[in-house]
DNA sequence: GTGACCACCTGGCCGC
DNA sequence: TGCGGCCAGGTGGTCA
């Protein structure tokens, strides 16, 4: 499940292997991944563009074409492959580039979550799907008093809230776990009740976090892939998936509970 | 404006 | 062995 760091790492995969090329054709499997435009105007759009370079805005991937910017989330499971023509194709592969070095970038996405929006080059600051994204996790304009203002109508609780794109972005449901237990909150306070201490603890150690996280190649579970990349930084995670398991610190128990839907691991010892 | 809930999807796992 | 049901979770939409 692709986060800040694992999308970090694909864009780097992708910006080494694609900066130059050119999209000479496309094929399009499963028709909803493009969510915008039509499918039809996508495609002759995309259609002899060069990739220029790949960014990343939180967990979105930039594609900077000639014309075009062509956004792709890559949700739950999606991830790109590179393929020589004529390589099989597999069921879950569902848009096809075929490049001017005579090679094939391939999307593949199993649970077909993941979208994909070409827009003009003019639309990228005001494109609603990346206007309304917050601060990355190194922004300077990151502070106590910046979230202390965008949490304090927040009752919901704090594993909740720091998933929320919108005021911190690249933060999902594993790094949310290890984030909030390094920096001793329980997962279920309310975020409008956070501490000026709390709020420092988290900005750092989501800074921590996910900059070990992409210096390791990301998380690797399930499925997530870059390229021939595996992330190794499910070795370090401390709280996520340890159910049952001692804590490191102190020695309890962790407990898996339901937080606003998701599945969320923490020590009761350390997170009280 | 806020928060709860559901849909989108498929593969893996579990119990029967 | 096969089947049904549940779970995983990022995001957007709807509704109270």
């Amino acid at each position: 499940m692709p986060e800040l760091p694992e999308v970090e790492t694909v864009k780097r995969v992708l910006k080494n292997k694609l900066s130059g090329l050119v999209i000479k054709n496309i094929k399009l499997n499963y028709a909803k991944t493009i969510e915008y435009p039509l499918s039809e105007i996508f495609i002759k759009n995309i259609i002899n563009q060069k990739i220029n370079d790949v960014k990343r805005r939180g967990k979105w991937l930039i594609f900077d074409l000639d014309d075009y910017y062509l956004l792709s989330h890559l949700r739950m499971e999606g991830k790109y492959n590179f393929k020589s023509n004529g390589d099989l194709e597999n069921k879950h592969e569902h848009v096809i580039f075929y490049l001017s070095d005579n090679t094939e970038l391939r999307y593949q996405d199993t649970r077909k979550f993941g979208r994909m929006h070409l827009i003009n080059k003019a639309d990228l600051d005001t494109y609603s799907k990346l206007l309304e994204l917050g601060y990355e996790p190194w922004d300077d304009q990151l502070t106590v008093k910046y979230l202390k203002d965008k949490y304090k109508n927040k009752k919901l609780a704090v594993k909740s809230v720091v998933l929320d794109q919108s005021i911190i972005v690249g933060i999902g449901n594993i790094y949310a776990d290890e984030i909030l237990f390094l920096s001793h909150i329980n997962p279920l306070k309310s975020a409008n009740l956070l501490t000026d201490k709390e709020l420092t603890s988290i900005i750092v150690n989501t800074k921590d976090v996910l900059t070990k996280a992409i210096a390791l190649g990301g998380t690797t579970i399930r499925t997530f892939s870059a390229g021939d990349n595996h992330g190794n930084f499910q070795d370090q995670l401390l709280v996520h998936g340890k159910e049952k398991q001692a804590c490191l610190v102190c020695g309890d128990i962790i407990k898996k509970i339901k937080v606003g839907g998701r599945g969320t691991y923490y020590c009761p010892t350390c997170q009280k």
